[in-house]
DNA sequence: GGCCAGGTGTAAA
DNA sequence: TTTACACATGGC
């Protein structure tokens, strides 16, 4: 039964779903890398996401310095596989901008920078911000998106809002850890979760029976 | 051929 | 404060 979220987070660890998945399961976790990810994985698969990252490594634009100083439409053109093109490379480079004048360079950034700074910026909403800060800067964040609403539908949970689904996550996990475990616990759970949702996941139905 | 994918900004009710 | 809609590619 799972009552709660670390309920979940146990039943989720006994299936070895991150054995063959990257170090705290993002690729390139901690770096500025991660950033662009971020951006550029929203509402588009993550197979599409590499093949763009592959385009900017492949021009040495997969950088804060290379970021900023890519023309636009180039940009958009390495990204085209990631659909939403245009929109994506305004939002990266808009970013990108704003880290290297307001903190100089991603080391710093990832350091210092908050979720209410990152929230003003152009193309980062709740999910975005929280990705970056978890994957990218190592803080403490848990990440919530579609494939984490969809599993809490199945096991019977009603969340209205963004905020609801990572406050329900949240506060199950918090008793059991110190914070400083929390780092690395949020960033395993969001994995865990949609590992298992993408294994699991027969058309739009989720297999939870072995989750009981 | 239509639907959807690791969302977000904007405009209108 | 919610709800609809555009953004866009490629896989199924």
């Amino acid at each position: 039964m799972i009552e709660d979220s670390y309920a979940l987070y146990k039943s989720l660890e006994k299936k070895g779903l991150l054995k063959n998945k990257p170090f705290m399961w993002w690729p390139e976790y901690g770096s500025f890398e991660v950033v662009v990810g971020a951006i550029l994985t929203q509402n588009t698969q993550w197979t599409r996401v590499e093949v763009s990252l592959e385009n900017l490594r492949q021009n040495n634009v997969l950088s804060l310095e290379g970021l900023c100083e890519v023309p636009i439409e180039k940009l958009q053109d390495l990204i085209k596989p990631s659909g939403l093109f245009k929109t994506k490379a305004r939002y990266l480079q808009t970013l990108a901008l704003s880290i290297k004048e307001e903190f100089g360079s991603f080391e710093k950034f990832s350091v210092d920078v908050d979720r209410v700074w990152l929230l003003k910026s152009k193309g980062v909403g709740a999910e975005t911000a929280d990705s970056i800060l978890c994957y990218a800067c190592k803080r403490n964040a848990m990440v919530v998106d579609a494939y984490t609403s969809r599993l809490l539908n199945a096991l019977g949970y009603e969340f209205g809002s963004y905020i609801n689904v990572q406050s329900w996550c949240i506060e199950g996990l918090k008793p059991w850890f110190k914070e400083g475990e929390l780092v690395e616990i949020y960033a395993l759970f969001h994995g865990m979760i949609v590992e298992f949702v993408k294994k699991n996941s027969i058309g739009k139905k989720i297999d939870i029976e072995s989750l009981r």
